[in-house]
RNA sequence: GGAGAUGUACUCAAGUGGCUGAAGAGGUACCCCUGCUAAGGGUAUAGGUCGCAUUGCGCGGCGCGAGGGUUCAAAUCCCUCCAUCUCCGCCA
């Protein structure tokens, strides 16, 4: 959500960066309009208000007295039904002006570049070298199965196609590698949280999932309730409806959870391996910053997530979003691409955001800078630090051998036990 | 899942239709007293949000878990929802 001031202020510049998403600027004007409506109702009611309670004392003091009041009370039951009537038309205004504001995306940073879609995203930096093979690489869908790693034909006929069982091995290098990037972040002060993986609609208007992107939820019958998408909903809500003291701030927080996406729209991509399921693991990073700290942030949760794959020691890239790409509610965002040989490219395997004060206005999260000060929005950001299951893709198949076994990063093998590869059982 | 109870400000708590922006206590801040601390005394302190105004403190609406309703008027009556507690049932 944007501030309806700012819309005011400086609507050029808002319609400018709407239009830069690639979204009609129209909408902008309608807002005005309502903005304007509302307010004109706004003072209308309140007018009549103000006088109801003035009389209303006035009427007490006559009752006080045993003076007759009937005259006065029937001249407040016409104000009564006047008020009925504006406020009526008072809330089907400020629905309508909330829908409208609430599919308003937030405004981008100077930084993002403008393109089209995700061939547009501007390269930062590289990191690694990608790995030339003396042999033919297999596509991690095939050394999950080679090494039975994972069974996606059992999952099919339990859950579904885009399901996966990660067996023997392959359950527990993924166990290994959650367990791994939560110690990390754990060292650089981000607070470790098991969250839950339900929540209300009202979470998901918060963190922007809803109203517009309804159908990427699965949402659970006869119930207010969805699985969440990514721990930034549970993560970012936690101080919902909160004002924190200033001395709470940073507030840095990870998790590991499952998350749910329906993928509806995405049929026929990435169909094999683990790039795209309708559940994965993910450990996330969330922050919560004064504004004049929040793009400092930014680049240092950026780091953050590359961290693990330098330690991981796989090649990746670290790429800006264009405006053509750039998620809804995200200021600025960077995505860390890993090197997949299958793919013979860099696919996302960590998204990282700055939401200014988008969600934090949803959410009414706000902060304090002394114990007089007026309440302040905070800035939320997120990431993926990372995404288990196309990290384990990235792990099998840049670390492959000819032979078909899998060695195991160095840094992993105290979580598997000192285990140095993967081979058939 | 069944039955009952509760939800007021930082905390505890009074308040069953008008005089309640909301008693009282604690807390917190400052001051007095005292060599210091404690105790004692005094003063202050009700959040937030919306609208108007902004040459200056301003004016007004909302607000007693949330949302509706009744009424000239609601913390107080009614409805729905949420949360907490107790008992029973069930269960990892």
């Amino acid at each position: 959500m944007l501030d309806i001031k700012l819309i005011r202020q400086d609507t050029e510049m808002v319609k400018e960066k709407v239009t830069k998403r690639g979204m009609d600027a129209g909408v902008i004007d309608e807002i005005l309009k309502l903005d304007a409506e509302r307010r004109d109702l706004i003072q209308k009611t309140e007018e009549l208000k103000s006088r109801r309670n003035k009389v209303s004392g006035e009427i007490a003091q006559k009752k006080k007295n045993k003076e007759d009041a009937e005259d006065v009370i029937k001249e407040m039951r016409d104000v009564g039904e006047e008020i009925k009537q504006i406020d009526n038309r008072l809330n089907e205004v400020e629905d309508k002006f909330h829908d409208l504001m609430s599919g308003i995306p937030n405004l981008i940073h100077d930084d993002v570049p403008e393109g089209a879609d995700d061939s547009e995203n501007v390269e930062v930096r590289r990191s690694g070298e990608t790995r030339t093979f003396d042999f033919e690489p297999k596509p991690h869908w095939d050394i999950l199965e080679d090494l039975e790693l994972a069974d996606f034909e059992r999952a099919a006929k339990v859950s579904g196609a885009r399901f996966v069982y990660q067996t023997g091995d392959g359950a527990r290098l993924e166990r290994a590698l959650m367990n791994f990037m939560l110690d990390v972040h754990n060292k650089n002060d981000y607070r470790e949280m098991m969250t839950p993986q339900i929540v209300r609609a009202g979470a998901m208007y918060s963190t922007g999932q809803l109203p517009k992107f309804a159908e990427d939820l699965f949402k659970l019958e006869d119930t207010d309730m969805y699985t969440i998408p990514t721990s930034e909903v549970t993560l970012t809500n936690y101080y919902k409806d909160e004002t924190l003291s200033d001395d709470m701030l940073p507030v840095k927080f990870t998790a590991q959870t499952a998350c749910f996406r329906s993928e509806a729209g995405s049929a026929g991509r990435d169909t094999r391996g683990l790039i795209r399921l309708h559940q994965f693991n993910k450990v996330e990073m969330v922050r919560m910053e004064r504004p004049e700290d929040s793009w400092a942030a930014l680049e240092e949760m950026t780091r953050h997530a590359e961290n693990i794959l330098d330690l991981l020691e796989i090649p990746y890239r670290t790429v800006i979003l264009c405006t053509g790409d750039i998620g809804f509610g995200s200021s600025k965002t960077y995505d860390v691409e890993v090197w997949l040989p299958s793919y013979n490219d860099y696919k996302e395997i960590s998204s990282v955001s700055n939401m200014t004060d988008f969600q934090a206005r949803r959410g009414n999260i706000k902060f304090k800078r002394s114990r007089d000060s007026k309440p302040e929005l905070l800035h939320t950001l997120n990431g993926s630090g990372l995404a288990v299951g196309r990290t384990m893709a990235a792990i099998l198949e840049n670390y492959q051998n000819e032979d078909g076994t899998v060695t195991i990063p160095e840094v992993l093998r105290p979580y598997m036990g000192g285990q140095e590869v993967l081979k058939k059982v």
